[in-house]
DNA sequence: CGGCATCCTATACGATACTG
DNA sequence: CAGTATCGTATAGGATGCCG
């Protein structure tokens, strides 16, 4: 997935960080991983403005990728030992620099929305008669 | 899921966007879908190609994913009508543009695999004796 | 309030097998 | 070779409830 950075290591190491990146790229590219760090972006939110402000998720889902993130060193839990409790979320550096692209990502998504959407019609459309996209002899 | 790109339209249709927006994320903000885009990248492959060049995935997920990515207009499907078949996929003009913020996330992936890695030794650690990240009294 | 555990359903996914 | 279908398992994910 993308090379380059292994340059210079010796086999052992480069399966080793393959193995990593393989991991890592699993606990990122998600649904829920990408839009809670698209939404914590540069701001500090509590569990239940997260909750909130991601759409759908759920109070388990939420807990549960936060988690990852968290021990992934994406975002900075901080709880204040107060009654009841309150936990801040917020982007560690590495998480900033992440969201940068996922920003990207949602961006893309809203902009070609429409453009998408008629892809989608053609698709369909497509699929009811045959005669897809077929190469020309010449 | 960052809005502005909604700003002057009537509730109804921000309404059909935002639902829109949602779908097409959950096409897109997954491990195999972004793994396809930024394997394809700005070469063309043939399906086996892409098997094989998709580190994990199976020839089904493949397909399936594909046929979403196809129909969402971000990839473009060439059936050559020989025997046995032959398609070629390659990225639309609308996943060349994604494409570089795939790629973008990929490379985040691996330049940071060491640090994530030590931020999970310190996780997995924290997890093992209580005292974790408590925000001080002052 | 934040978080974990539990139960249960829905979906993802792999393996296999069959067609054109 | 590319694709679809089927089946069985595994994981995702919602709902609920209990604890500090």
């Amino acid at each position: 997935m993308t090379k380059q950075v292994t340059d210079g290591m010796e086999p052992a190491e480069v399966k080793r960080t393959e193995a990593l990146a393989a991991e890592i790229f699993t606990d990122i590219a998600n649904k829920w991983a990408l839009l809670i760090i698209n939404t914590i972006g540069e701001s500090t939110l509590r569990f239940t403005e997260l909750c909130a402000a991601v759409e759908g998720i759920s109070h388990k889902m939420l807990a549960q990728t936060l988690r990852i993130l968290e021990r992934d060193g994406v975002v900075d839990r901080l709880v204040y030992p107060t009654v009841p409790p309150r936990v801040d979320y917020s982007l560690t550096d590495a998480g900033l620099v992440l969201r940068t692209t996922v920003n990207a990502l949602c961006i893309w998504t809203r902009q070609h929305v429409d453009h998408i959407d008629q892809a989608r019609q053609r698709f369909d459309e497509r699929q009811a008669r045959p005669s897809s996209t077929v190469a020309q002899e010449t």
